[in-house]
DNA sequence: GATCTGATTGCGTTGCGCGCAACGAGTAGT
DNA sequence: ACTACTCGTTGCGCGCAACGCAATCAGATC
């Protein structure tokens, strides 16, 4: 253990709260000032730390690049690109990822089908949250009054015979997804597909987005889709991983409501 | 200047990269693997970093912490909210909100866009000070000593056919933009988005946030953006109000040189 | 089970970082 | 204008914290 370092760590701690004087962080520390000010010194060096005023000094802008250039690291498309290439190769079928951002819910990466029948979606585009599996996906993991707040303003379009059309069927469905782990779209969108989705989780478990397969039911009966989950299960496992979740520290998907 | 703690910020800068192993971490630092590993585990005690797996480390959640925390303690977002959310619904464009510390300007919030054209800018991101809308407002309102100086430190990089680049070129725009109240940025950054910008101001009238609107031109031309100034101009003085900003007691914007 | 690769530990040495005390700079008080 | 006070800053010598080495352990790969 390096003690100047965790001193070091103590005195970003406090400068989090606000700009302090070299005394005030010498005292919080339980250290000379001396030491504070030599401290202070190399990390402002490496601008974790900047000078407020000429006896206030204050976090510096290090800190947000690093905050920053991690999170561009841990972009969910680039950490779960791996598992779901993966997935595509491994059925054949067509890959969606899928996240929620603002009310919407929003595909973020794709992979085609190797198949001649493809489906019309893109990157960017919008996922119906009412008949789509990765919107059921992601919005069963909303906190319940946001969840219940969304569900009660969409608008329950039918696109197929099997469309869900009124929020007391839209929750009860959802359910059933939080409770499986993971959702399905029995041809709500489109008659002639069908698809499975789960969730993908980040690192304290929450759900940061959604990967799908969608399969033209020429190609797979409604068991031969139910027999894609375990390798879906799988992959938006690896998928988590990728994004720094640890399957050991969280409870298991099934537990939250 | 403390040796270890210049290290361990070094291995800090290096994890931002992404997750890496103790070997590719003792090489980048240019020291001993047994040094990375005892730096390692003290930041791991402070959850700076944490483990990936058996033989990667990853920044851990208390960059994060105290990046939200710093942030939090900066009041002008607070009290800016609920305007600049305004804004942005009344908009639908990515509103930005940004301030000058030490040298830099930094970008404090963001109210995304509901458009699919997103913008790359996060909170804790630096802006160009010589083709970013919000840094003009800024740099417009320091002390002209002050001014002059930043506008002579610039490096003037040409980022597109319309980016300011030399110095005198840019203190007359700055002229401009205190004469006028509110900045813009005519493509100046990105060939696709052009920006607005108007100050926030505090009790005794003085500039400590920039607010600004950004549009992709495909949305909206030169004269579609300047019509938003009259909605941007009225959310900044909301801003500014709620900053404790007094407008009868302050003269009006144009005053200041 | 042999042979990697890479993490971890024990240990002796050294130079780094520590606190002290003196100094400097700026501010307030009379 | 002088003093007194408060902080930040510097020089210095001692002691231990941190360093690198080498050995060991753990786990993968063949």
């Amino acid at each position: 253990m390096s003690q100047s370092l965790d001193r070091a760590l103590i005195l970003l701690d406090a400068l989090a709260g606000g700009p302090r004087t070299l005394d005030q962080l010498a005292e919080h520390a339980g250290v000379h000032k001396t030491t504070v000010l030599r401290l202070l010194r190399t990390l402002e060096s490496r601008r974790f730390v900047q000078r407020d005023d000429a006896r206030h000094y204050r976090l510096g802008t290090a800190l947000f690049d690093l905050a920053n250039r991690s999170l561009d690291s841990r972009d969910v498309r680039r950490c779960a690109e791996a598992a779901l290439r993966e997935l595509n190769e491994l059925t054949g079928h067509t890959v969606h990822l899928a996240s929620y951002e603002g009310g919407e819910v929003v595909y973020i990466d794709k992979y085609e089908s190797r198949h001649q029948v493809r489906m019309y979606s893109r990157v960017g585009k919008r996922a119906a949250l009412h008949c789509t599996a990765v919107a059921k996906v992601l919005v069963a993991a909303l906190e319940p009054g946001r969840r219940d707040r969304v569900a009660a303003e969409i608008d329950y379009v039918p696109m197929t015979a099997n469309t869900i059309t009124s929020a007391e069927a839209y929750l009860a469905e959802l359910a059933g997804v939080a409770a499986r782990g993971y959702a399905l779209d029995d041809s709500e969108h489109e008659d002639f597909i069908h698809c499975v989705a789960a969730p993908v989780r980040g690192q304290r478990g929450e759900v940061i987005a959604a990967v799908s397969v969608s399969v033209p039911r020429v190609l797979l009966d409604h068991d031969g889709l139910l027999a894609l989950v375990p390798d879906l299960l799988r992959a938006a496992e690896r998928a988590s991983a990728a994004c720094g979740h640890n399957m050991a520290a969280a409870p298991p998907t099934a537990v939250e409501l």
